[in-house]
DNA sequence: CAGCCATTTAGACAAAGTCTATTCCATTAA
DNA sequence: TTAATGGAATAGACTTTGTCTAAATGGCTG
């Protein structure tokens, strides 16, 4: 009721996991409901606590089921950047991080703002599969 | 005694802890030896077993509590690509990583294989701690 | 030799994530 | 309407990586 601005019905989520392959039960569309709210990441954990705290209570293997499966599918994706938890971003336009290191805390980078001079000779038989890019900062102590 | 080709001398590892700061107990000198041998990227757990096959026995705490100061003391780097484990790095030069996300092995980029066009803005109030760029690749499948 | 302090250790603990066997539930078929 | 089917969800045991703690060890210095 009072989260009405950051809101997106449910009928917009249907539609995305339908789109995106996904079908569209009761547990999914409550954890995208989250999920896609805004531009953001989150950890299992996070979705997890969130989830039971806003609707009806989904498991924990379903949560990791279902962010698994909307990795596969592109709907979200995977930031790996802290050695102990895995990131869900729900911003899938190419683009990279900045991790600080102090806080834990995630942010995007605007694309554009950062690019590759040149790509690599990758390693015979490979094939590229993403670049990701991961500044890390701290608190600067002028 | 087969493995000499190898192999650095256990005083030249003593040397490198000391240029650290980093007294040269005989367990660290047993991990450095394995951990800096050639360059290569090892998890806690790879050190654990290969330090207790080739020498005496080292605890896992001794180890992780190694490792750890070792990267506080630049002596090694701390990769994060894989959400399941560190992996630890003796190449301390600027470099970047491949990372087959089939086998989970990890590869050097050569310096100068790749740069970035710009630094973007960082953050108010927080300064770079360093840049880490992984390119997952796959097997192609022509 | 005695005392000191860093280091090492075993093993308990914690947290993230996986697995399995069972139950649930929506859809189709009769 | 009921029965059958199969994907999805579930509780909770389990695994793995890593941390913590309290006690034991060991190398120096006086």
């Amino acid at each position: 009721m009072m989260d009405e601005i950051n809101m997106i019905s449910k009928s917009q989520i249907i539609d995305k996991l339908k789109k995106a392959g996904v079908t569209p039960t009761q547990q999914r569309v409550e954890i995208g409901q989250i999920l896609f709210a805004k531009p953001q990441h989150m950890s299992a954990d996070q979705v997890l606590s969130v989830v039971n705290q806003t609707g009806p209570v989904v498991s924990k293997a379903t949560i990791y089921n279902t962010l698994g499966l909307f990795a596969k599918k592109g709907l979200v994706r995977e930031v790996i950047v802290d050695p102990s938890k895995v990131f869900y971003d729900s911003n899938t336009s190419e683009h990279h991080h900045f991790y600080d290191i102090d806080t834990g805390s995630l942010m995007d980078i605007n694309n554009g703002q950062l690019r590759l001079e040149s790509m690599p000779v990758l390693p015979d038989g490979t094939e590229a599969e993403g670049i990701d890019i991961v500044i890390r900062v701290r608190k600067s102590m002028h």
